[in-house]
DNA sequence: TCAATGCAAGTGTGATCACAAATCAAATAA
DNA sequence: TTATTTGATTTGTGATCACACTTGCATTGA
């Protein structure tokens, strides 16, 4: 029988690009990963096996080991019960995110200032000009389409800063802030929202300079933004809730 | 029937602990994350979860749930035969691991100097007492004594930060050094070990003084020496079976 | 009326089985 | 002898089942 491997010397195989063979359980585990980032749980909401099971048509056996994945990753939470839910917001890990966030996701950046070729610099330039499109025919307040732009600039920045190990870390990070970005992107359209690429376009300028220094600076302000406004409308609710 | 919660007012409940369920899976897990971070696993090593499942003496459900676990953390390694083996050693996943721990552990001790109490400084003082011990009694080369030892200086110091969020991070990347770790530590042992506990000692002293820049200078040593020393040993090799 | 009790449905965990793919070794052909 | 093939074994994946625990609700008791 022929080898499954490729074989260089064979003019087909060549021009063939592997097919791949993704299991159910990584599809389950990108489908929930791609909801916890993009907020579509909400916080504290319990998920069972089975009702996932059920609306992802496959068997327990899938879910549960992608849950336990998202487990030890922080991106959900087991309970005492040996349940699990979407972690809830506190001020506290709030802070503890954003912290953790800025010295990663800063150090990253800066590694990528120095590293992005030209190639890339024209990738992340062309996304800004989507965002400015997007924003031209604001006709609706698309979050997902937001959310998911914001993503991609983000990490295809970091995807350049060439380490293997911070890659994973921050996108660790992003699953446990997802449902707090969404709240608070939600909290920006309602509060009527100030220009939201204004720091991405300084993130590029500094990046096209390689100034690792000012790109760092800038990206601070931006994951910055959503958590202090987020913070200020969650103390706004604590305080209203205590005279109340 | 009583409820399972205890009961303040209950005198017998109140002193009996909550004996705790904890799952075949978190001992499967928790047993392989110590083999991991102690080195007992080679670089490069492939496991199957029969192998494992017998080794442990359980069935292979919790055995493939605690690998997917560890896999998600990069502590293990899919291959695309989805065979699953403990990563391998490369000067740039190296140079790598140090950097984001040098930064992570940096800060997170950093915090922890101006957070630890007097009895948590105590502790770690009474560990360097113990390292002296075993050093003064060095009969034997007891290296899983040392890893034992030293992963609980640095974590007590580490739990002290007060964040949620960076001691998990942490304990990957101990995780991902684990096999590196220990074979620079044979390497020390072979080389005539220098005194392993200095850095320790200037540790507890920054954090004594509650000088934050002072204990991070000591960390970036401390964590940086077997990583120099497994690098050079690395190159030295490389040199000879490029010559031979 | 309200709290305690008991039953039923729901849920996570672990074991076992079936199947497909990979791996390895012996046997065969050049 | 060397390369290829063929078959048996091993291995990961997914499905299903059994069991224990939790949860929610109706019933019962004071």
């Amino acid at each position: 029988m022929q080898k499954a491997t490729a074989e260089k010397s064979d003019p087909i195989a060549a021009q063939l690009a592997p097919v791949g063979r993704e299991t159910v359980q990584d599809r389950v585990y990108l489908e929930l990963r791609r909801a916890l980032i993009g907020g579509l749980f909400e916080p504290s909401q319990v998920l069972t096996i089975r009702g996932l099971a059920d609306a992802l048509m496959t068997s327990t056996m899938p879910v549960r080991e992608a849950l336990g994945r998202l487990i030890t990753e922080k991106a959900l939470e087991a309970l005492p019960n040996r349940s699990v839910r979407v972690p809830p917001i506190t001020l506290e890990r709030m802070d503890d995110l954003l912290r953790a966030r800025i010295l990663i996701e800063g150090e990253a950046i800066a590694l990528a200032a120095t590293r992005m070729t030209p190639r890339q610099i024209a990738t992340i330039e062309s996304m800004l000009g989507e965002w400015d499109e997007m924003r031209a025919l604001k006709h609706k307040k698309d979050v997902d389409r937001e959310v998911t732009l914001n993503q991609a600039f983000h990490f295809e920045i970091y995807r350049a800063c060439g380490s293997a190990v911070l890659i994973p870390m921050i996108e660790s990070l992003w699953l446990q802030s997802g449902p707090c970005i969404r709240v608070a992107i939600y909290a920006f359209s309602d509060a009527g929202e100030i220009d939201t690429a204004h720091y991405h376009r300084t993130i590029v300028k500094a990046i096209a300079a390689q100034d690792a220094k000012e790109a760092r600076d800038a990206l601070v302000a931006d994951i910055s933004r959503p958590f202090t406004f987020l913070r200020n409308k969650l103390e706004a609710e604590a305080k209203k809730g205590q005279s109340a």
